[in-house]
RNA sequence: CGCGGGGUGGAGCAGUUCGGUAGCUCGUCGGGCUCAUAACCCGAAGGUCGCAGGUUCGAAUCCUGCCCCCGCAACCA
């Protein structure tokens, strides 16, 4: 029988960096996704990849100092590594600098102009140039940029659209007859109550701004929008040839089961990668997924938070299948998953040690023990095995319903539901006792049978989600991975096998171990890993603003670097769209400058104004909010963020000078 | 009123579509067991379901108002 092609994608990683645990959250679902429909016998091709392109790349790796193509090559063997670390199963690898890619993208750009999709059109509105930014008419505060308040002038650029209105109707009606199309469901209502029902605006699919990007091949001036570019590798990594016949791959894979994706990106997959499809004559993928977050104890993961915690360090201390179990169990279906090291060890603990890896060593134990590790069904059934057995053959049934809907925690939480009521049974059945009756040894051997039974019906359900260890507990009753169409059997281990020792699944670990660990890679705090979850907010205040590393001592020559000189306060104001800033006019001397500073939620403008204060005033001037900022005033903060002004403590005349 | 998500025993979550005795895992306490990775099994304590009103015989669930947290969201010079 002709197997079922089932196409499934993540969203590719855009390489402006190390992906951290919860980039690599999504990969690792996508990847128990692709494992399970492999084992239902599905034809499963997975892909993957990176998205190379775009303005925030060219800076990075302008800052870096290195080529755009050295610093995404980097950061794409990073990747790469990590998710081989995590023991993803993908069929394809795409990078959107490959040249196929890159040549396919101009195609389909070069196609979509050519019938008329796409237009060249200018791109008209009031341009700040200081912030280098255009705002529409709407956008603007008092006539005046929305970012620093400063004055604003008509511009025009010449840039690419699409037609998305045209395509809106159709999209609308591909909702309503796709009922599952978007999931979670609620983010339907969002799209279609936020973009669609007010009306598509044409997109903007070229920027001349920058370069690194796939050149639009008849106006080479302009690249392609990324998002354009990176929705392609769908089809471009099946081989889609915009303009000739489609090869093999695509006719048999396109369109996909389903995109895999963050729910920050579901309107550029639900909205504009649908009307692009419709706009190549395409098929549209039947559903899109926008999973979840995965937060740092309820942060989202950020370098300046100092929060992060990345997937290599975590398989340092866990392993491999502890990190794909945790992220997979602990990440709800449509509400933001929470992380942290401690609960991590928690986990890994409960479930996998004691419920599922204890359960494997004691059943293997005890069948060496009894009967020098030879498994074989006497035939002395008990009431008692009836319900462990109608558990066992319904699982794969409540599994793959829960797989269905994507809702993978729930799905492992069947399968540990019945690990639990395998340790159950031994209770019941208490074989230690039945091995010091001769005569209850026929029972004793069918307990363990069905034990092990159970646990390789239990494992192959696993194997998804922690391969290695899902395997390594079927070898260790030498079973092969048990075929899905036939797990509502029971039975079907082969009398005789011989249980092997393949040592402990997983390893139970103290959180002080852990801990160590954890300091062991990071040297640089002294304090343990989730400590700071007790500390509340000052914590986390603290993390942002963590410390520099001083020098023990620094010479005079160092010091005298550094002008300080006393400024007043002429005039304060909040800088619009920040809680933290405020916008000061300070006098030194004869000369007056604008020095924005972080201390809104501790000083009023209105108190401000009149102040003495101290400042840097040879520090490079520096953007915030778009407002240059030329200064730094100085201030004491306290263990818990809080600021306090520096003042000279007799009346000195602003300008004065600080030694 | 920018938009969106959330607030359920000590922790992490389910339940809210379609009102009807508040559930799961972990932790704590007590008991049992000894095959096993101090693991396993049983039991108990612990919740005014963010607050205040309303609808209803009955509200975690529906309605109104409010508070708090988070994301979109750059910024802490």
């Amino acid at each position: 029988m002709e197997k079922t092609p089932y196409y499934i994608t993540t969203a590719i990683t855009y390489t402006s960096g190390k992906p951290h645990i919860g980039n690599t959250y999504e990969i690792v679902l996508t990847d128990a996704i692709a494992r399970f429909r492999r084992n239902q016998g599905y034809d499963v091709r997975f892909q993957t990849g990176t998205d190379e392109h775009g303005q925030k790349i060219e800076e990075k790796a302008e800052a870096a100092g290195k080529t755009p193509k050295q610093f995404v090559d980097g950061v794409a063997d990073q990747i790469k590594g990590i998710w081989d670390l995590m023991n993803i199963s993908y069929d394809k690898f795409i990078r959107t600098t490959d040249a196929d890619h890159e040549a396919q993208v101009q195609a389909i750009f070069r196609k979509l102009y050519e019938q008329g999709d796409i237009y060249k059109g200018t791109y008209e509105g009031m341009y700040c140039t200081p912030c280098e930014a255009f705002w529409t008419p709407s956008q603007l505060k008092d006539g005046k940029c929305p970012d620093c308040g400063r004055e604003v002038h008509p511009a025009k650029e010449e840039a690419y659209f699409f037609r998305m209105s045209k395509y809106a109707d159709r999209l609308m009606q591909y909702y309503d007859e796709h009922p599952d199309f978007i999931l979670p469901l609620s983010r339907k209502n969002e799209m279609v109550n936020n973009f669609l029902k007010p009306g598509l605006q044409d997109l903007c699919v070229s920027r001349t701004s920058f370069t690194w990007g796939i050149p639009v091949d008849f106006d080479p001036r302009h690249v392609v929008y990324v998002w354009l570019d990176a929705l392609s590798n769908y089809i471009t990594g099946l081989g889609y040839d915009a303009e000739g016949e489609q090869g093999a791959l695509f006719k048999k894979y396109w369109p996909a089961d389903v995109h895999v994706i963050g729910k920050d990106i579901i309107r550029f997959h639900t909205i504009y990668w649908p009307i692009f499809l419709m706009a190549l004559g395409l098929p549209l993928p039947k559903q899109v997924f926008g999973h979840p977050w995965l937060l740092m104890d309820g942060n989202k993961m950020s370098k300046s938070r100092g929060n992060v915690i990345y997937a290599d360090e975590l398989v340092q201390v866990f392993g491999v299948d502890a990190v794909r179990y945790f992220v997979l169990n602990d990440m709800p279906y449509d509400n933001d998953g929470n992380i942290t090291w401690e609960l991590i060890n928690d986990r890994v603990n409960a479930d996998l040690a004691n419920t599922y890896g204890n359960l494997v060593s004691r059943t293997a134990a005890m069948t060496r023990q009894y009967f020098g590790g030879e498994l074989r069904d006497a035939g002395a059934a008990e009431p008692v095995d009836a319900e462990l057995k109608t558990m066992a053959t319904a699982l794969y049934e409540k599994v793959r319903a829960k797989m269905d809907a994507f809702k993978i925690s729930d799905a492992l939480g069947e399968i540990f539901a019945f690990l639990r009521r395998c340790n159950k049974y031994i209770d019941e059945t208490a074989p230690w006792l039945l091995a010091k009756d001769e005569s209850k040894k026929g029972r004793l051997a069918t307990v363990l049978y069905n034990l092990a039974e159970s646990i390789v019906i239990a494992s192959s359900l696993l194997q998804p989600f922690m391969p290695a260890a899902a395997q390594k507990a079927l070898e260790t009753f030498a079973s092969p991975l048990r075929s899905y169409d036939s797990l509502d059997k029971f039975g079907l281990l082969v009398q005789g096998t011989r249980v092997e020792d393949k040592g402990h699944l997983f390893r139970r670990q103290s959180y002080k171990e852990v801990e160590a660990q954890y300091a062991a890679m990071h040297p640089e705090h002294a304090e343990a890993p989730a400590k700071e979850q007790k500390a509340e907010k000052p914590a986390k205040e603290q993390k942002a603003h963590a410390a520099p590393a001083y020098p023990a001592e620094i010479g005079i020559d160092d010091f005298a670097k550094v002008r300080l000189q006393v400024g007043e306060i002429v005039a304060s104001e909040r800088v619009k769209k920040s809680e933290k800033l405020l916008k000061n006019t300070v006098r030194v001397g004869e000369q007056t400058r604008t020095v924005v500073s972080g201390i809104a939620k501790f000083y009023s403008p209105e108190e401000m104004v009149g102040k003495k204060v101290v400042l840097v005033t040879n520090l490079k001037p520096a953007k915030l909010c778009g407002i240059l900022s030329e200064g730094m005033i100085l201030c004491a903060e306290d263990a818990e963020g809080k600021l306090s002004l520096l003042s000279p403590e007799k009346d000195m005349p602003s300008g004065s000078g600080i030694f």
